[in-house]
DNA sequence: ATAGGATTCGACCCGTATGGTCAATTACAG
DNA sequence: CTGTAATTGACCATACGGGTCGAATCCTAT
């Protein structure tokens, strides 16, 4: 890529990083236009591939900015000392907020990510995924389930993963898409599955 | 459509119809290409068009077929004397299984279905799509909530959603994808949840 | 064996969409 | 003003879109 992408005004580089998460996002990366992301992004053609020299080199570029963004947030937001499950999953939203407050479709472009089929896409990709992949794990390594009986910890982290990303998912869809409505969704439904999990006790 | 379609062996009829159903649900309306479903299919694309005039006709066909095949497993498999919750699930996904023995991709299809946007498509689909919700709705008016406490029965039905179309999903995209794997799996969760919500009593 | 209808093929049509280029214009800093 | 960088959008070649159609193949009935 161009480096000379960040001497641009910060609103444009995010317009055109939100075009781009946006069409990736609905369409895969076979299958995403560059026509409609310059559309979207309200620039012309020249521009983008003037930073990002090929979709692919765009493709890279957007994914692993959002793995650092969102690295960076969850730096921020998550607490490496905590280790009570719902409370990291609370925190891991939190950071996903922040993500989404400037970039709504970040997370979506991700989720996307994991099941793209196109190789030149999954190579272009694959170091930034090991770093996203990683963050996770060390996050997720010192969680205590211990206090969480009946159920098979993987299962539970399965279930909340399903719930979260269908939520949002859905919500992405509409309209009027609001990141912050959906993190006091999100936070509701993790509420209820912890109390849930909780009753016995 | 030209009837003559259901003339043809059994066999092709399927191969034609999950082509359809995998490119379609995979795709959506607008990016599912009509080439890749011949291919898939392993016919040529006259014979697609001989049978069915039109992408738009084809795609009316599928969602007609699916929601037929569907309501007819769930007449056999659902027990409409049934008022638990998580026992209407079970019987919903054995509906389910009797469609994917035969058509794979018919649930995920559906699921795409809803948010469906081209306009031609979701118009071309009013009909049944009717249908379908009213099957889903005669079965779900009876369902007694009263034995599980402490959430709320849509909240309950969301994440019982979202957990087995997020699993199905997955599922879905592994090479060696076998639905009754995946029966088999929604069983287990649809025990879990069913556990977490009645440890108090 | 063969006529004749049904099934099936795949080359072909043509309009649109694709990723990508580039000469020309605009914006702006010194 | 001048020169450099940002920006445009018309343009290119190709691929892909839905859809057509004449010919080939297959079946069946005589």
């Amino acid at each position: 890529m161009n480096e000379k992408f960040f001497d641009l005004k910060k609103e444009k580089q995010d317009r055109m990083i939100n075009a781009a998460l946006k069409i990736f996002a609905e369409n895969g990366f076979r299958r995403a236009s560059t026509d409609e992301m310059v559309k979207e992004a309200g620039i012309s053609k020249g521009l983008l591939f003037h930073y990002f020299i090929s979709k692919t080199g765009l493709y890279r570029f957007i994914f692993d900015y959002s793995v650092k963004y969102l690295v960076m947030e969850m730096t921020s937001s998550v607490n490496v000392q905590e280790t009570d499950y719902f409370q990291i999953c609370r925190q891991i939203e939190k950071a996903k907020l922040g993500t989404m407050k400037n970039f709504p479709y970040m997370q979506l472009f991700l989720l996307r990510a994991e099941c793209e089929d196109a190789p030149e896409a999954v190579e272009a990709v694959r170091e930034p995924a090991e770093t996203l992949l990683e963050a996770y794990d060390t996050i997720l390594k010192r969680v205590d389930f211990s206090g969480i009986a009946g159920i098979a910890s993987e299962r539970l982290a399965k279930i909340v993963d399903y719930t979260l990303n269908g939520l949002l998912a859905e919500m992405v869809r509409e309209p009027e898409f609001n990141p912050k409505v959906y993190y006091k969704e999100a936070l509701r439904y993790l509420e209820d599955m912890e109390m849930l999990c909780g009753k016995q006790g």
